[in-house]
DNA sequence: TGCACCGATGTTTTT
DNA sequence: CATCGGTGCA
């Protein structure tokens, strides 16, 4: 029956079948925390409790799905389907639409993003008349995040001499007055930040015992993942809830703390015992991802570091091969060696796109990257950076559904009421702004009356007016009546919004029509997977909800097998057989902002012990000499965290390169005389050929080649052929021509594997 | 009121 | 370099 446990080793076991009481989980990279979190929820409910009762807190929404995925193989997807699952940010928002209208909001409020949070800010130091470079809107906004992070309300804050000093002394002691209109203006407009949808449940939770009780009775098994990333607010939460039955597991991994600097506590983790004298602790600190040279070479970087908790993660894997680091002389060559490097190994190796990760401190080095693999014809995707959502055109169709939806959305209004243009512009903005302020009434209602309220706005404006009015009303009325794709259609019709951009006919207006069009087929699908779902809700206001709480790992692609980019943020709980870590240099790896004081530094050696511990089977460390930074080349020193490694886990390496280009301008490196150049492999490495000198050139695009004959007709379906790694194996298809020239193979160890003819060691046998 | 151009300004990391 | 906001002109 539970022969899910016989699949856990004993600590993973122990820790699975601790079913009460509190517990702590110190799950050390790569441990099989995950399967811990799955199978202790399988067994919860195996042993008669309630999935109803249960509620798990993962990192992002995708994280949760799969895992009620899981669970639903093993118990079913009724019961699975009532467990509530998700980020902290997506399950109390849900819960602040049923329960906020005792804080003053409106089921539909909105949720505002970072952008329209500065946006606000921003109007407040206008109108305040501060001086933008001293009260920088994105700093104050900063500050503020803070205080509600630290459950520091308002009210708390004129009560807080030391908060007020420091903010005089960093000359800006009017921070206090922003903060209060902005927690007015928000309010007002029916919306809420992400930190509210995290301070206001606890307000809820503070001020309604009723509501607390309700929740508490609801959710008696809580569980925890990332507990390490948690902030005051969000850890005030859980103690709230838990209070009750404390049935709390937490799971983390002090080590992994990378979300400091928004909040995240790492003491919430440290101190777990001191709030739950009687906790269990349990350690799972064998790693299974990792070889062991990834293993060691991390455990000697969080040697590093001061603050943390007794671990010793191990593993039984392989050594594996040594991590390679490589130096270039520009960012572009970077971009070029790495494109290069996952090319050749998945042509030689047979390893699908997607086996490869290029993880980067900071989303604008992506640009090299993406120059680089497009160039190759790589499929690569890229996790978070801006976001679809985040782009001009999507964010005014989609403020047109929020304006639909809550009208007091003051940053939808903003936003479109003259986009397309209608003629309504500043001085009446103006107009109604300062109306809106002297009459506490949202901007909507301020339009609705302008008539009569006498603003001085001319009769022919105030007709405009009336009838963005009118359209905006029609709007909430369909909404009532249709599915989201209907009105995303009707909206994106009868505004007009479609019109204004196919005037636009250079290659960015055509993309961004592009991106609508996606848009909406995205809400058409949305539609329709709800409608498959006996309890699906195919409302605008549902997908609204959801757009707004992605998170940057959640988007799923329809063709997977990509190579993925991100920032190592993102990378946090993902794997890849080949890791790529870009940019190993000072000042950027670790971040220059993060380098003067101890923790800060320490955080940023976490975040590279989370790069290094994604890797399966080899990790790559690249650092450049020169990099271009805001249109200037800057100068560039190698990472000190690869220092920290230890050479007896590294192999310096130099970047194949291809012909030098014509000027030659590659600098002293071509040949490989590095400083340190390359070292001989210590006699451990359990390889047979030392990384094969492919020399051959690569085609650069298609039209290259001039030996295409070579490589055309040698092989056909029926073929069987031998491969150096792969044993024998059966020609399934042929496809393309020429240096393109692809086939699919069935091997007998390895399965069906695609390769490129031209770079794949085959042998014919018959 | 609307549009076009210009200059300043900024890059950690994200729900 | 890229975006954004502000200014100045029609």
């Amino acid at each position: 029956m539970a022969d899910y446990l016989d699949s856990l080793n004993e600590a993973q076991r122990v820790a699975v079948e601790n079913l009460k009481g509190p517990m702590l989980v110190i799950a050390g990279a790569g441990s099989g925390k995950t399967r811990v979190l799955t199978y202790r929820i399988v067994h919860l409910i195996n042993n008669g409790v309630d999935p109803f009762n249960i509620l798990s807190l993962t990192f992002t929404n995708k994280a949760a799905k799969e895992m009620k995925n899981r669970i639903a193989m093993q118990v079913g997807r009724s019961d699975a389907k009532s467990l509530w699952m998700g980020t902290f940010h997506s399950v109390f928002a849900k819960i602040l639409r049923s329960e906020g209208h005792r804080l003053g909001f409106p089921q539909n409020y909105t949720i505002y993003d970072a952008q329209d949070a500065e946006r606000v800010i921003r109007g407040i130091i206008t109108d305040m008349n501060l001086d933008k470079d001293i009260y920088k809107p994105k700093q104050v906004l900063n500050r503020i995040s803070s205080f509600k992070n630290s459950l520091i309300t308002v009210k708390a804050y004129y009560n807080n001499q030391e908060l007020q000093e420091a903010d005089a002394a960093a000359i800006r002691p009017r921070t206090g007055e922003i903060y209060k209109e902005y927690v007015d203006r928000c309010f007002r407009a029916g919306a809420m930040d992400f930190d509210d949808l995290l301070l206001r449940t606890n307000e809820l939770l503070n001020r309604f015992p009723e509501v607390l009780a309700l929740y508490q009775d609801r959710f008696r098994y809580i569980m925890v993942d990332e507990y390490q990333d948690t902030n005051h607010s969000q850890y005030s939460i859980v103690k709230a809830l838990a209070a009750k039955f404390e049935n709390i597991c937490v799971v983390g991994d002090d080590a992994q703390s990378i979300y400091g600097f928004r909040g995240a506590n790492v003491k919430n983790i440290l101190e777990f015992q001191k709030d739950y004298p009687d906790m269990k602790m349990f350690k799972l600190e064998q790693n299974y991802r990792s070889t062991n040279n990834i293993v060691q070479a991390a455990n000697n970087v969080i040697a590093n570091n001061r603050d943390q908790l007794e671990k010793d993660v191990w593993t039984s894997n392989n050594d594996g091969e040594q991590i390679k680091v490589v130096r270039t002389v520009t960012d572009s060559e970077e971009g070029k060696y790495v494109a290069t490097t996952i090319f050749d190994t998945a042509m030689e190796e047979g390893n699908n796109w997607s086996d490869f990760a290029i993880l980067y401190r900071t989303n604008m080095q992506s640009r090299s990257l993406e120059d680089a693999l497009r160039r190759r014809d790589m499929p690569y995707r890229i996790f978070g950076g801006l976001s679809f959502y985040q782009r001009k055109e999507i964010k005014d169709v989609l403020s047109y559904f929020r304006l639909a939806i809550n009208h007091r959305d003051e940053e939808a209004l903003r936003r479109i009421i003259n986009f397309p243009a209608r003629g309504i512009g500043k001085t009446t903005m103006d107009r109604i702004t300062i109306a809106s302020r002297e009459n506490t009434m949202s901007m909507f209602e301020v339009i609705l009356r302008a008539p009569q309220m006498n603003l001085g706005i001319n009769a022919g404006t105030l007709r405009k007016l009336e009838a963005f009015i009118l359209m905006i009303k029609s709007f909430k009325t369909q909404i009532e009546t249709m599915d989201a794709f209907q009105i995303a259609e009707s909206v994106v019709k009868s505004t007009g919004m479609v019109k204004e951009l196919q005037k636009d006919s250079t290659p960015e207006g055509v993309a961004r029509l592009d991106n609508v069009q996606e848009l909406i087929n995205s809400i058409k699908k949305f539609t329709e997977d709800q409608a498959e779902q006996a309890d699906g809700d195919a409302s605008l206001t549902t997908f609204m909800e959801d757009v707004a709480l992605l998170t940057d790992a959640d988007k799923d692609d329809n063709d997977p097998n990509k190579v993925s980019l991100m920032t190592v943020h993102t990378s946090k709980g993902l794997e890849f057989p080949h890791v790529f870590i870009v940019g190993m240099e000072e000042e950027l790896f670790p971040s220059g902002m993060s380098i003067n004081t101890r923790s800060e530094l320490e955080e940023e050696r976490r975040l590279f012990y989370v790069a290094v511990t994604r890797a399966e089977t080899q990790a790559y460390l690249s650092y450049t000499q020169s990099r271009y930074r805001w249109g200037k080349v800057t100068e560039a020193e190698p990472s000190r965290f690869i220092e920290e490694i230890g050479d007896e886990y590294l192999h310096y390496t130099t970047p194949r390169t291809r012909q030098s280009r014509a000027l030659g301008a590659s600098g002293g490196l071509v040949g490989g005389e590095s400083l340190r150049s390359t070292k001989p492999k210590s006699g451990i490495a359990p390889d047979k050929s030392p990384s094969r000198p492919i020399r051959k050139l690569k085609p650069v695009n298609s039209a290259v080649s001039g030996n295409t004959d070579l490589f055309s007709t040698q092989l056909n379906k029926g073929n069987i052929v031998k491969h150096s790694q792969f044993g024998l194996g059966e020609v399934m298809m042929v496809e393309g021509v020429g240096v393109n020239q692809k086939a699919s193979i069935r091997f007998e160890k390895g399965g069906i594997k695609k390769m490129l003819l031209k770079f794949s060691k085959l042998e014919v046998v018959r």
